[in-house]
DNA sequence: ATTAGTGTACCAATGATTTAATACAATAAT
DNA sequence: ATTATTGTATTAAATCATTGGTACACTAAT
């Protein structure tokens, strides 16, 4: 949960998808409860106004649930979490081909350069 | 050269991608002179104030030169420009495939990914 | 010479983001 | 009961991006 942030995107969308990653990844768990926002406004060196924005959106798409005073709780729906990790898989796989292609980039030479990296990731 | 714009990140960042991408492509000759401030702002729907902004930017860089009065410039430098179509793709590879392993995605399954996404694009 | 087009510069206004500083009600813990 | 913690809301200030408007000097075309 090591949370870095660029300037040049707003921090609370960058916030939102650590979050999501975390969460659809499984490193943080379903039905789990949520650090605090003060918690985690401390732990990522930001603004708890900033959290609770973060927070806010999440809520509307349903992978944050509200307990009223007792705290933020990350959804119990596995089904819901596998479809969204799907669906950001597919959404990062589009984009990133479209850019490859405009870039001049063919398939072949995609999974060449894809291939070099894991390969290079390997060695060390 | 059409061109569009989110509002989750900064448009005079978004130009300088998408100018950055035309020419490392190629669909903006080397040596060719670009089309004015007050043009680009016009085409892109945006300020030419914002358009000078992004210009300011990648003249820094060397992609372009401005020639006095006369109007901007790209590089006729064609190694420069294809060693950052080289640094462009290569630095797009390893953040997505980061991405995907943040997700939690073998190589075998991005490769999986990737052709199913190629084979569904051609069959349209 | 005049005109049009170029880059460049400046200023004011607006909107979004972020932060600090509070404050309040409800629950948990003691 | 009291205290601490929670989510939530509000206000004000600061910063940055963006835009509209204007202006100036220089070059090319007429």
């Amino acid at each position: 949960m090591s949370w870095t942030f660029t300037n040049d995107r707003a921090i609370y969308l960058q916030l939102m998808e650590y979050i999501e990653r975390d969460i659809v990844s499984g490193t943080m768990a379903p039905g789990a409860r949520m650090p605090s926002v003060r918690e985690l406004a401390s732990i990522a060196g930001i603004s708890p106004n900033t959290v609770q924005r973060a927070m806010y959106e999440m809520e509307r798409t349903g992978l944050l649930l509200s307990r009223g005073t007792e705290g933020k709780y990350i959804t119990d729906d596995r089904a819901r979490i596998d479809t969204m990790r799907q669906d950001l898989a597919r959404q990062k796989v589009a984009d990133f081909y479209q850019d490859m292609q405009h870039l001049g980039f063919t398939l072949d030479e995609v999974e060449t350069l894809l291939a070099e990296l894991a390969a290079g990731k390997n060695r060390e």
